[in-house]
RNA sequence: GCCGGAGUAGCUCAGCUGGCAGAGCGAUUCCUUCGUAAGGAAUAGGUCGAGGGUUCAAAUCCCUCCUCCGGCUCCA
């Protein structure tokens, strides 16, 4: 038979072949050096068969996978100390992940300080450097093996449905696994474990609670010290610290959880990205409405967002009757909509409003700015017809990769396509789809299938942002929904004189306000573009006797519209500059005795690119057309 | 909501084997008027998250609650 190599290229191989094998075909060096494979793009054990024309990949220790293969034996490592220490401990499941590894065990009580001493038996086991053997066993002994542990029985029963089942084993500890391992314990290298917190068995609320360690690996002390240094950098672009720094924001307890509180600096970042998304959106076509902040319940019940959503809405008694507080904008949209009759000449109608919506979400859940109870949605709804959906998508997905790329955000791009519990007709549904991925494929996006994650009342394309620490999180959206329209009997006198149901696209450009400052903040580590940030420019007089001029640079720079103090602290111009610096500003002027007599400014910016004996009309210029442009860096001053 | 960690001055944090609540930064006042990343001195600033308990004595030990952090689950 014949496998397919990654350069496309074709071997043939003796029935049964295993990857090993295939390796040793293409080379005894390689042989020797295989530590795993994949097959099919599936990451496999070295011994893993090979089928008629597999795709297989040999995976060396040089190979990108061999960290996940690392980690994964790391995972056994831990599991193998923690049943020294430990040895009621039950285990579960253990594998690799981006950043390291976990291990989901039960019938054991750990805290942190126990983790130490799980880690320093770690390092014995590494030092012992037990050779990791594959083992066969048949189902039966592998149930015998695990008549305590009700978690592996389980997974025997529902996973292992070939007679044998594979173990890995070190030393006298083993584990039912299918790998694949590296050669030995002392390959893991290093190991740090990071975190305990608790998981739920197969990831349902409703099943027992394990206790979830997760650490990580790699094959030297070095990477690993990397690896912590990088993740330390990362806190610090954290948005709850730098919100702090900046004074953009704060959430105190006594204003309640989840309810941040926007101070000037921030409210100002927050502004100019509304006018920035006003301005596209009366580019496009949108009428701004606005609604109140809280409604009849009955309006929710007849969105039904009132019995999918009861316990997460904040709800009011006012004189005997319920009222809630608005969890979503589109019912209220939609209830403009409905006020009056409607040509199919007019559509697509386009709604959108910055709205602020009430969610009681989990507790656990809220972070920062990336989680709350109240936040901001730029929320667009359009009414169009059947025929308009393509065209109003694509659109949508135009504006939102301009915000994207203005800012200069990676974003990841994924079609949720129809659930199980849905609404909506099967054409419909398909149609829908199909002119969703239509979109995508014609404007050449990537993005994935998240088959199954659709909305119950329609598909949507969800883009999703990274945080520091490497979370996504979501971000714009569009999602075409069925439900509404029919829910408040929308409709529009077509053509023929009939009446007809508009279809209702649900759109954001920043998802919400927050969580989109959240990303910013982190993405520049503070260091907002020019038309973004807070205070542009700061005036540093040398000494008191140009405060007169300093505020004249000042009158200059704020009659183009640009935010500007003067620091009038009796510091040191060191001092100044310093906390301009701190302070992430992007420009600073110093002026003194010769720039007042010549009438100019000396400039400096966040890069500590300096340029003296400057026109003030000339830095006043750039300024302008550098705001407006939205440019990402200061250039006032070109690096040399 | 679940498991683990944490909450001390405006900020960052020390004190926590029970015995007078601390430091640095910031703030205020005074001196200094300074040329590209911290000039000097003095002063003020606290219900130690909240409530209860143990004790001669609690920031420190115990209980309950609140809030935050890391995961899990959830996310219209």
């Amino acid at each position: 038979m014949t496998v397919v190599l990654p350069d496309g290229s074709e071997l043939s191989v003796p029935a049964g072949a295993t990857l090993e094998d295939v390796a040793y075909e293409i080379g005894p060096g390689l042989g020797r050096d295989t530590v795993a494979g994949k097959i099919d793009g599936e990451l496999v054990s070295k011994h893993a068969a090979v089928h008629d024309g597999a795709h297989v990949e040999i995976v060396t220790d040089q190979s990108d996978e061999y960290l996940q293969v690392l980690r994964h034996s790391a995972a056994h490592v831990f599991a193998q100390a923690l049943q020294r220490l430990y040895p009621e401990a039950k285990l579960t499941i253990g594998p690799p992940t981006d950043e390291g590894f976990y291990y989901d065990v039960a019938n054991v009580d750990l805290d942190e300080e126990d983790l130490a001493e799980i880690e320093s038996e770690m390092e014995s086991i590494i030092e012992a450097d037990y050779d990791i053997e594959r083992v066969e066993r048949s189902r039966e002994e592998a149930l015998s093996i695990y008549e305590d542990n009700e978690f592996k029985r389980q997974i025997l029963d529902e996973e292992a449905d070939e007679e044998t089942v594979t173990f890995y084993e070190q030393d006298d500890w083993q584990d039912l696994c299918q790998g694949p391992h590296v050669a030995s314990t002392g390959e893991v290298g290093a190991v740090e474990l990071l975190d305990i917190s608790a998981a739920y068995w197969r990831g349902e609320e409703d099943n027992e609670t394990l206790t979830r360690v997760s650490g990580t690996a790699f094959p030297s002390e070095k990477d690993l010290e990397e690896f912590l240094e990088l993740r330390e950098q990362a806190k610090e672009r954290d948005h709850r610290k730098i919100g702090q720094e900046m004074d953009l924001f704060s959430i105190p307890t006594v204003t309640g959880p989840g309810l941040p509180l926007y101070h000037p600096n921030g409210k100002t970042v927050l502004r100019e990205l509304s006018e920035y998304a006003d301005r596209l959106n009366r580019e496009h076509g949108y009428d701004e409405v606005e609604t109140p902040h809280v409604f009849r319940t009955e309006l929710w019940k007849q969105s039904g967002h009132y019995e999918n959503y009861k316990d997460d809405m904040f709800l009011l008694d006012v004189n005997d009757e319920e009222y809630g507080l608005k969890p979503m904008n589109c019912p209220g949209h939609a209830t403009i909509f409905d006020q009056k009759t409607w040509s199919y000449r007019d559509l697509p109608k386009r709604y959108f409003e910055n709205g602020k919506v009430y969610r009681k979400e989990q507790r656990g859940e809220l972070s920062g700015l990336s989680r709350v109870w109240s936040f901001t949605i730029d929320d667009g709804h359009l009414f169009v017809r059947p025929d308009q959906i393509r065209r109003e998508i694509e659109t949508v997905i135009e504006m939102i990769f301009e915000v994207v790329e203005t800012v200069g955000l990676d974003v990841e791009v994924a079609l949720a396509t129809r659930p199980e519990k849905s609404v909506g007709s099967d054409e419909i549904w398909e149609s829908a789809e199909d002119q969703l991925r239509d979109v995508l494929e014609s404007g050449g996006y990537d993005y994935d299938v998240e088959a199954g994650d659709g909305a119950f009342y329609g598909p949507k394309i969800d883009f999703s942002f990274e945080d520091a620490l490497g979370r996504l999180w979501d971000g714009p959206t569009v999602q075409l929904d069925f439900n509404m329209p029919e829910r408040f009997d929308l409709s529009y006198t077509g053509e023929d004189n009939e009446e007809h149901r508009p279809v209702m696209i649900h759109r954001a450009l920043y998802g919400s306000y927050e969580r989109f400052f959240m990303v910013l903040i982190e993405h520049f580590n503070g260091n907002f573009p020019l038309w973004l940030a807070p205070e542009q420019v700061r005036v540093l007089p040398v000494s008191d006797d140009t405060l007169g001029y300093a505020h004249r640079v000042k009158n200059a720079l704020e009659d183009v519209g640009l935010r500007v103090e003067v620091e009038d602290r009796d510091w040191t111009v060191g001092r100044k500059i310093r906390e301009a610096h701190d302070d992430r500003l992007p420009y600073m002027v110093v002026v003194g005795g010769d720039e007042e007599e010549a009438g100019t400014v000396s400039v400096r910016d966040r890069f500590e690119n300096e340029r003296n004996d400057v026109a003030l009309e000339e830095f006043v210029s750039h300024l302008e057309t550098e705001r407006d442009e939205k440019r990402v860096e200061p250039d006032f001053i070109d690096a040399e």
